[in-house]
Parts: structure tokens; sequence; C-alpha cells
DNA sequence: ATGGTAGAGCATCTA
């Protein structure tokens, strides 16, 4: 079972790019962030003429995800569903899929530390853990994936000591990341590449900085211990951000076996 | 000193 994940930056510009990549990579699950249209746009028939299903959680002009997968999706779930009022922001969405609780996750990207934005990064997080603690569970077979707006370590940042304490890298964000790997996650791209430098999959447009190199690894797959046990390999693919128009992330996919 | 590009939508906001 092949499950990836790719922010494309509006699914209106990028709509040929995700077909084009789901021809080539031929993912069973296609999980997409920042598609910025309501559900009513979304292309889902022209996906459904290549095979694939789509559960879609999307609002006007920003955030919005969708899950694209060949086989059904149950139990599908949109935003917190924690009982308390429902975060406006469309950023999350829940499916089963071929026995896989699949997660899809657009994670607040926090502007800068110390600012507003910033702190409902955190308090994000906070109740992103919550939800799992309280709706899923660790034992089973469950993958969380996405945008998660957070480079890990310095491994993952092209000038460790220019990020230092930035947003995306700050001490804050990757407490709450280590948080919800404590739950029971696993990295399944850097479990596949243990020590491995410029693994990045996101290049800001600004500056040219994925002609210099410029990247963060902030796109993530991450497994609980049952689903990771069946890793079998996990890859970004870079071929997709040197397009003519590309998204400013890459996809990131991972395999696993039966 | 606080840049630079891209997308949505039409002046800015977000990233």
């Amino acid at each position: 079972m092949k499950i990836a994940t790719w922010n494309v930056n509006s699914i209106r510009v990028r709509a040929d790019a995700v077909a084009a990549w789901l021809e080539s990579a031929r993912p069973d699950v296609l999980c997409l962030q920042e598609i910025k249209v309501v559900d009513g746009d979304f292309p889902a028939a022209r996906y459904e003429g290549m095979g694939y299903r789509a559960a879609v959680s999307g609002q006007k002009t920003y955030n919005g995800v969708a899950i694209l997968a060949r086989d059904g999706m149950s139990d599908v779930v949109a935003g917190f569903a924690d009982g308390a009022e429902e975060d406006p922001q469309r950023r999350l969405l829940r499916a089963t899929i071929g026995g896989v609780r699949v997660i899809d996750a657009y994670c607040p990207n926090g502007e800068d530390v110390g600012t507003e934005k910033y702190a409902y990064k955190l308090a994000w997080f906070a109740r992103l853990l919550r939800v799992l603690e309280t709706q899923e569970s660790p034992s089973k077979p469950l993958v969380l994936l996405g945008d998660f707006n957070i480079a890990p370590e310095a491994i993952d940042v092209h000038a460790p000591d220019r990020w230092e304490g930035k947003v995306l890298c700050s001490g804050p964000e990757r407490e709450a990341l280590a948080g919800l790997r404590a739950w029971g996650l696993e990295d399944c791209v850097r479990a596949k590449h243990p020590g491995e430098p410029k693994l990045f999959s996101w290049w800001d447009y600004r500056l040219a900085a994925f002609q210099r190199g410029w990247g963060l690894r902030i796109d993530h797959i991450l497994a609980t211990a049952p689903l990771a046990a069946r890793l079998r390999a996990a890859e970004i693919d870079v071929e997709p951000r040197k397009a003519e128009r590309p998204s400013d992330h890459a996809p990131v996919w991972a395999e696993f076996g039966p």
C-alpha cells in the first residue's frame, strides 16, 4: 500500500500536476493540502475517471485538505470532532482506507515566533494530540501525514544555524512534534534514510530557494508501530518541484507491505 | 535593513 502527501498550493493551478503524478507514482492514497477551494470546486470527477475517489474538506481562498484513494473510504471525519467549537480553518481530514486509519493534516504555518499565529499553531498541535489520545489508537495501523510546517531536527534544514529558533524550527514546535511521536508515531522517511542530509520537502518561492538548495523537510508521514513494521520504502519526490509552475512543496510517499 | 515569489482575488492576506 503506497500512501502519499502533497501540499499543492491551489488545486486549481496544480490539477494537471496532480493527475500526472498519480499516473507516474501510482499511489493508493494521496493526501492533499492547501487545495484553496470549497468542496464543490474540487475536481473530483477528473480523478474519479482515473480510479480515485475523493473526500474533501475545503474552504475559500486558504487551507483545505482532500484525500484521493483507490479503495473505498469509511469513517470519514473532517476537523477535530472533539465536541468543542470546530476550527473554521479546514486543516484535518480522516478516513479509514484498506484497514489503515489515514489522517491528512495541514498544520498551521505559525508566521513568526511570538505572533498570534504561532500561538494558534502550538494550540492546534496540542488539540491534535488530544484527538489522537481520545479518538484514535497507536496499537492500530494509522498514518498521520501532511504538511507539519515543522523541521524535526537540524539535519532537516539547509542552514540550521540560520534557522535556529525561527518558526518551523523553534523548540516549542519541535516539542509539539515530539509529543505526537511519543504517542506512538514513527517518521517513515527518516526511518528509511537515517543520517541522510539534504532531504527536503519544501523550498520557499522567494530568493530562488530551490535552485540554491535552500530547503527544509517539513512534510512528514508518521506511522504507528503496527504500520511502521510494514514499512518497505519512503521517499521525497523532488521532480515535481522542478516543473514550470510548481508547488513550493514536493510529494512525499511511503510504501507498506501487507 | 526586515528583503524575495506565488496564489486568491482585486486590496491585501497568507505562506
